[in-house]
DNA sequence: GCATATTTCTACTCTTGCGTCAATTACCCA
DNA sequence: TGGGTAATTGACGCAAGAGTAGAAATATGC
């Protein structure tokens, strides 16, 4: 799984590289995350995962606090750009509603392996939980919006919107669980047999 | 919330006693766990909940890893009572497919404060990990065939079996991360949507 | 090929938190 | 009431891992 030479390969002008050696950090970092879970990862871990010493880790970043906090914007770019490519795209609520879980979906498992790091984890400075917070935030309420938006319109059932989204979500941010991209199955197939679950349900 | 006298209140015979101090301690465990997360939880922690010494609580337990362990056992043994009620009570497959999520969802609710430890954790010792695994596979392995008996019976489409495990247990097990007992919903309104959402799905 | 800036390394320090142990207190029964 | 067992404690050893300092290596510009 290690990769054999340092930061992968890369060239370029020397701040493009030196940028692109913080994102492959960030993206190992991730990974190591979603394997042994936060505190179980050690930062000579993912030294180990980039072929590089622990020190060398420390000249990209501050901390393992900042580490984790940028992985965890990692997770949230990915749900932003699901949400506002569904909003652009579609043309009904419910029609948004069910692009943005499938778009999510397939960007879950497609770039990032079956998902990021979503649990607003106990360990975060003040500073970087209430940034992380509030981008749950915006995100949550414009899921919401799109469940009432669908609702007013008589597309779906009156259901709660809160209890939609945890329900929803909670199932999504399992995938990491699971999800293997050497799997039976491909992105679009899940994404389509969630979505089918979702709206349809399983009763015959 | 941590309580006044040391192990909550408690009397009867010396071998009693000591049983319900060793439970004690495991739900108390797992409540910390569950809510700083179980790496980022001290055993000095779980002490100062129980409102004795760190040392105390070497003497009901051999270690972390243990008590880890033990709360692992405390989260399956709801999931396997609320799968044998299911069967027991139910006459069709489809019947108890949607009791078993339905008794799962009440008692993590009502008496587990919203879950349990579900996730496999990394930091368990080979013979806890096989123990646990082997449980969490044959919960799994009923489960599906529940769900594979009602699409037999043509009373749920037929899905895919393990995607629907997924699933469900995917959004049954992050209950905990939203759920609060002092929230609006009791705990059979709460069963009764993600029921209805399961087996309905959300469109009109 | 020399001077400078950038990057990475080795070898530490220091904190945190698990687990232990000898000593102490509570409890029970004769 | 005293002797023995059960339960609990404070103080400590120890390991793991975060983070650092300064040297060493590498690249860049002239």
């Amino acid at each position: 799984m290690a990769m054999t030479n340092k930061w992968g390969d890369t060239q370029i002008t020397r701040e493009e590289l030196h940028n692109r050696k913080r994102r492959a950090l960030v993206t190992a970092a991730a990974k190591i995350f979603r394997e042994k879970g936060i505190q179980d990862a050690s930062m000579d871990d993912i030294a180990a995962d980039l072929n590089v010493s622990k020190a060398a880790i420390y000249y990209y970043v501050k901390n393992k606090q900042e580490l984790i906090f940028l992985c965890h914007n990692l997770a949230f770019d990915v749900g932003d750009e699901a949400l506002a490519e569904a909003v652009r795209t579609g043309t009904t609520d419910r029609e948004r509603l069910e692009l943005t879980i499938r778009l999510y979906i397939e960007k879950l498992t497609s770039e990032l392996g079956g998902g990021g790091l979503m649990t607003t984890d106990a360990a975060m400075t003040p500073e970087h939980l209430e940034i992380i917070t509030a981008r749950r935030r915006k995100w949550d309420k414009e899921f919401r919006e799109l469940v009432q938006g669908a609702i007013d319109a008589n597309d779906i059932k009156p259901v709660d919107p809160k209890l939609t989204e945890f329900f929803v979500m909670g199932a999504i941010r399992s995938l990491h669980r699971w999800y293997s991209p050497e799997g039976p199955k491909a992105p679009h197939e899940i994404a389509d047999e969630l979505v089918q679950m979702i709206f349809k349900g399983i009763d015959a």
